[in-house]
DNA sequence: CATATAACTAAGCGTTTGCTTAGTTTTTAT
DNA sequence: ATAAAAACTAAGCAAACGCTTAGTTATATG
């Protein structure tokens, strides 16, 4: 009865997520995404309501990138060492060439005021506390005492750290960081 | 010849300051600014050339005002000790009533881009050095040993995610992630 | 007191922002 | 074939952006 979309939302998605990532949310404008995306503003508005909505389905498909090295942690079984794998997976993830972009959902919450799209707000904390909750776990593996939930607060310190170091410090740095990280946790 | 400047640059740069440190970069318009700093948009660019002038003299005030744990810093002599006092202080530092601001150069350095004004670039690493060096020195008092330079780099990512999670966690789950970062070092 | 000059006010410049709307094209069901 | 509906294009909206300019007020010096 009706004409077919010439996009896939899932693909638009996937580059807007990608300027979103680089840019952070404010510095990305309408028209970037428009180009970007390949498609009319029409069409953006249509989809995703607004931009807002383009940032909140960005997060979500960033989570979907990102679920292959948090799958290696879950299935990991090797506690403390499996969270230093993912630290360095991690790194590797958030490189587009040279350009260590940060973790998106890390970048939002830095840039995010308290005037925020609550909807990208739950995302936001859902995706960390999913993070923290496997830490938990793998922690679990080489300890039974309490200070579990320290240590997991403390790595998810170091992980927030990385995520804005590795946009200053070089490979070297980056690696003796984690290093240290884990030397006697 | 003339007449005199109604307001004084220092304060209104502090106003400034504490605008950006709240909002950050982008988000702090030159109407923000005008309201905040409580003079007209030609008296700031009178002063201080555009935004990113206005910017570039926050940045300066605001390490003025971060001077003073800063220099406690400098003066310590009990190691690893003293910097960890230093990460206590500067929560403490951050804080605006109950709101936590992060650090400005910190917030600065994840929000700004490639075509961000040199001379603001400068003045952030400048400031990431200085404060690195000073762990370097605090480092040496304890450990003669060149994994000092790790270390240092260890404690910039711990303070880098300080100033995100100071945004995000709990005062408990803060002073847990000081204390675990410097149970072993 | 007169004048030169810097500091002020307020209006407005051109551009970009997020978003909408009017009009056209494509598709499917009758 | 035709009509209905969704997807498209492109122009344009009001508001906000960084910044400037024309005109007025205040003040130190001759």
């Amino acid at each position: 009865m009706a004409r077919k979309k010439q996009y896939n939302e899932e693909e638009v998605i996937n580059k807007a997520m990608r300027l979103f990532w680089k840019n952070g949310y404010e510095a990305t404008s309408v028209r970037m995404l428009e180009k970007e995306m390949g498609i009319n503003q029409f069409s953006i508005y249509a989809s995703f309501k607004n931009k807002q909505g383009v940032f909140l389905e960005s997060i979500k498909n960033y989570k979907k990138e990102i679920n292959g090295i948090k799958e290696i942690l879950r299935q990991s079984n090797n506690g403390v060492t499996g969270i230093k794998q993912y630290f360095y997976n991690f790194l590797e993830f958030s490189k587009e060439g040279t350009l260590r972009k940060g973790c998106l959902v890390t970048n939002s919450v830095n840039e995010i005021k308290d005037d925020a799209d609550p909807e990208v707000m739950v995302e936001l904390k859902k995706f960390a506390n999913e993070i923290r909750t496997l830490f938990v776990s793998n922690l679990k593996q080489d300890d039974q005492r309490k200070e579990i939930e320290c240590k997991a607060d403390f790595l998810m310190n170091s992980l927030l750290g990385l995520s804005i170091a590795s946009k200053v410090f070089d490979k070297d740095q980056l690696e003796n960081i984690i290093e240290v990280t884990f030397k006697n946790l």
